[in-house]
DNA sequence: CGGTTGGATGACGGTTCGGTGACAAAAAGC
DNA sequence: GCTTTTTGTCACCGAACCGTCATCCAACCG
């Protein structure tokens, strides 16, 4: 899902934007000065970051600027004044794009699509995670065993990368019934045969798992 | 020089636009109807195209959906209306800004200046690509399997492209059908058929490609 | 130690997903 | 103008996959 981060002291008019965003589609987050939405970023990056120009304490194109020194987020600067010369500025300090309030989510939302035409991903070898020598990436939808492919479906990789983002942590069925199938309710059961699947193509011995471990009574885990 | 195409009927909005133009720096053509202007930009492809919305004959939507099918310039639209339905309408069909008139050519200026650090055409020479045996230059616009010259088709060509840039990662048939095709919502079989063409053309055994390979439900992706 | 509960596993039918050939429309070339 | 190439849609097929079930096994409980 697409996150986006709302940099805006204004409560109301934050809260509303990402309600609207999430609305579309979006995964929506909000910061309500330029420092925190950094930190923010830094922290957990946003696909896109919607920035006000009047900010209490370092002002908007500053803001800007370090946003694009970090990192290649796409910035659209949600300003209340349509001035040439802010607009320029603003653009000049390295935003994509401006829009003025009140703005239009439909109008919005359609910019930011046309932003992600244009975004391009970072060059360079797909991250992966590691667990012993089983290796997981996300975005490469590979998973490798002492660097040989491992041929898995979708809903193992699904099952696996859901596992792989809470390594260490149990979970239950329900929770992975939900974050995984989507299924509110449902046979947990199915849970146990892809899991057994799972072990059969990760697990040197799949009888004794050393990654993918069962907690009796309370769900699986996955761990180093 | 960055040469820029001003496709507008309105014979003083468009000279005056590309005086200004020319004043920022700019090479400015000029074309009155959509089609001289698809015309021009294919015998002599410009850098980025501005385009207003009325226009006699082909309206200025389609005009846009043809440049975005024969190339990958950055599109601009100027037009008198500020109506959100038209500015989303605009940029579904594949416009990357929308100015309202009377344009600031201050903004305007600042506006290319941002969509060139965005823009994959102008984003830095992509040199000649390989995927094992497979050269993909971008530059040339050609595919080598062993040297030897491939004749693929536009589409196929950008479909590689797009699947060689982010080489070793998924793209899913949503994301292929937006950026090849500038399709927000369509048939994803659409992708399978020219992956299915490409594979003929550019793997020794399409039936087990070893570069272009599909991911179940997932999507295709590029390996070397 | 027997009973009970929770987990693993193999088999099977229905469904989904991707590949492909045929075809019509549209574009490009002549 | 006409012909050829390219493109997008459709329908069909086969393989891969999913979810259910029944059965078996291991761990835990008294």
């Amino acid at each position: 899902m697409t996150a986006v981060l709302v940099i805006e002291d204004d409560d109301r008019i934050r809260l509303a934007l990402q309600l609207a965003l999430e609305e579309e589609g979006y995964a929506a987050d909000g910061a309500a000065t330029a420092e925190e939405g950094l930190r923010r970023q830094r922290e957990s990056p946003a696909d896109y970051v919607l920035v006000d120009l009047m900010l209490p304490g370092m002002n908007g194109f500053d803001c800007i600027r370090q946003l694009r020194r970090d990192d290649d987020v796409p910035v659209v600067v949600i300003s209340a004044r349509d001035d040439t010369h802010d607009i320029v500025a603003a653009l000049e300090a390295g935003a994509d794009d401006y829009v003025v309030k009140p703005v239009a989510i439909k109008e919005l939302s359609a910019r930011l699509r046309a932003l992600r035409r244009r975004a391009r991903t970072v060059a360079g070898p797909a991250p992966a995670q590691f667990f012993g020598d089983l290796e997981i990436s996300a975005e490469a939808g590979e998973v490798r065993r002492s660097g040989q492919p491992v041929p898995v479906t979708r809903t193992e990789f699904r099952l696996l990368c859901e596992l792989a983002e809470h390594a260490g942590r149990v979970l239950s069925r329900q929770q992975l019934l939900s974050r995984v199938w989507g299924y509110e309710t449902g046979d947990e059961r199915l849970v146990d045969v892809h899991v057994g699947r799972l072990r059969q193509k990760i697990e040197p011995d799949p009888a004794n798992p050393r990654h993918l471990v069962t907690l009796r009574g309370l769900g699986y885990k996955l761990q180093r």
